[in-house]
DNA sequence: TTGTAAGCGTTATCAA
DNA sequence: TTGATAACGCTTACAA
């Protein structure tokens, strides 16, 4: 590996001059500069970023922190999050673990994008700080270098309760994400609300808890199979365990939506090829803006009121007017 | 931001004695060990890896470099590549950009593994040395440092042209992804072979450049509904562009398999949802592999030869016999 | 315009 | 069993 002491010694000039050239320093002569440039390109000098955040205890490196590899939108949302980063010369490292707690903590990154359920509150509390802000993308957390950019569920799923409802649907049930999770509780917050304000009554055995995967989908219906009769309507906390249930369906002989009704939540890729209603959230753009309010609070235009994104509904074949059988 | 200094003075010992105990050094007391513990749980202290890796010339974490957000079987990919490190106590990070190369170029990581058509052969070349294994997912590189771990395309196209010319599909149009990627010319090739092994004739015209993305089968279907007479089957070198061909030809009336067969490359979600015939790649596997191979040459087991991924045909829905009709 | 030297957070060497 | 110190690659005063 080639420092910057190499290239000194092979320009013949002293390291700080080395380094005042590559920082754009103008208390360097023309002919120096070129010449230590042309010896750079030569020997494919690139700087160690572990000597330069140490010295100077910054640097321009964005960290993104997830987990859960189903969820294929999440590239969607990086996708959005490099485009912003890459537009205002940021660089971003992707973590998909603990340890991404060490660099953090360190020089090495200077603010995070944090979608990771396994990242707990207290630990973000505690690496936010003055120049090292973090937005987080699922759940809102109050603190002043913390900035919370959520979808908002609320509407959209209360929206799409009600008009399953005006479909003619009566007997809901629910297939539920991880009950920890602030999106899950909100989606589920709002189909009961929805269902209490049309006098319509929710059994606790109509929950069944999931974990976003598609498996638990399929568990889901698997059991409410073996029940004596099947709700009208089948709402699903996300498009995986929905499409999960829908095979569950397929593969034991029974309709949808004519035999049962189901929704989603997410419009992944599978949502629109299998008809499935849904919530259409948008992932490119959420980490688009993730990464604009980052860099904002980075440059010091503090704001950390919590952003919510809209999303919309899609209304597929998985339901249509329950009166037309 | 907590350094080791902190600590030391909390604790009342020198710097080197706490770095002593990090590092499970022998060399100190059980009760002083027991006491620098305590101190660092208290202070959340977390080593900043900028000054390890300076001073070590060491690091355990691996990174890996993609750019194509569109191809959503990465993240199995990357779910191989991280629970095989996670076992091995190696970290991970990701860089979607240019600027991986800086940290390749330095001691923050130990070893890459590339998926990115941007990376150019002799950047890799250059980058790859002793103590720096690099594993390519995406061409072949020679070289003494480089491995690479590719999906045997050949053999199934071969097989699965083949075997749509045992159904009766003569006249055969091609929709390839960008020219320079390996994939796409060795799955060209097997396609042109097996038609000549069979006696058929490829006419130039019959092929459409794309680049793996959904659009650009869609726009290439649409070319080709243009023309006078349209292919008996359409092979696609990736199931994107097969997807967005079906939907150019729904979208206009002409129907799968019955006006025209459709193949696709790579057996993603959607494919499966949506009946695509494909070739099918264990991704997850092909991730986890070649994480063991980065990790094997790290250890100094050195073994750079070529591994091929076998993939295998499904055939569902988009092609059938041609007799039928 | 250029060079010298200190220091960022670590670990390794060596002396106590 | 401990601690003082040099060094890793870099930037930045400051001196020349």
């Amino acid at each position: 590996m080639v420092g910057i002491k190499d290239v000194a010694k092979r320009a013949g000039v002293s390291v700080s001059t080395v380094s005042n050239v590559l920082n754009n320093k103008k208390n360097v002569g023309e002919k120096t500069r070129e010449l230590v440039l042309k010896i750079c390109e030569e020997m494919n000098y690139c700087p160690n970023p572990a000597g330069k955040s140490l010295k100077t205890g910054k640097s321009n490196t964005i960290l993104f922190n997830f987990s859960d590899f189903d969820r294929s939108f999440y590239l969607k949302i990086i996708n959005g999050i490099s485009d912003y980063l890459k537009d205002n010369d940021f660089d971003l490292i992707i973590c998909t673990d603990k340890s991404c707690e060490k660099y953090m903590n360190s020089t090495l990154t200077c603010g995070s994008i944090i979608l990771d359920k396994k990242m707990q509150d207290e630990t973000l509390i505690r690496l936010a700080r003055e120049n090292y802000p973090i937005v987080v993308l699922d759940r809102i957390v109050k603190n002043p270098y913390i900035k919370s950019v959520v979808v908002n569920n609320y509407e959209p799923m209360y929206e799409l309760i009600q008009g399953c409802i005006d479909r003619g649907y009566r007997r809901f049930g629910f297939v539920g994400g991880p009950e920890e999770t602030a999106d899950n509780k909100e989606r589920f917050r709002a189909f009961k609300d929805a269902l209490e304000a049309n006098n319509l009554e929710f059994q606790q055995k109509s929950y069944f808890a999931g974990n976003y995967r598609e498996k638990s989908g399929y568990t889901a219906a698997k059991i409410l199979m073996l029940s004596r009769e099947l709700p009208d309507c089948l709402v699903c906390a996300n498009d995986n365990m929905a499409i999960g249930a829908m095979k569950a369906f397929r593969d034991n002989g029974i309709r949808v939506p004519e035999d049962i009704a189901i929704t989603g939540f997410d419009n992944c890729d599978l949502a629109e090829a299998m008809g499935l209603t849904t919530v259409s959230i948008p992932n490119y753009e959420r980490g688009y803006i993730a990464a604009r309010y980052l860099i904002e609070n980075i440059r010091g235009q503090r704001n950390v009121e919590t952003f919510k994104i809209s999303a919309k509904i899609i209304w597929r074949d998985t339901v249509s007017e329950k009166d037309s059988y």
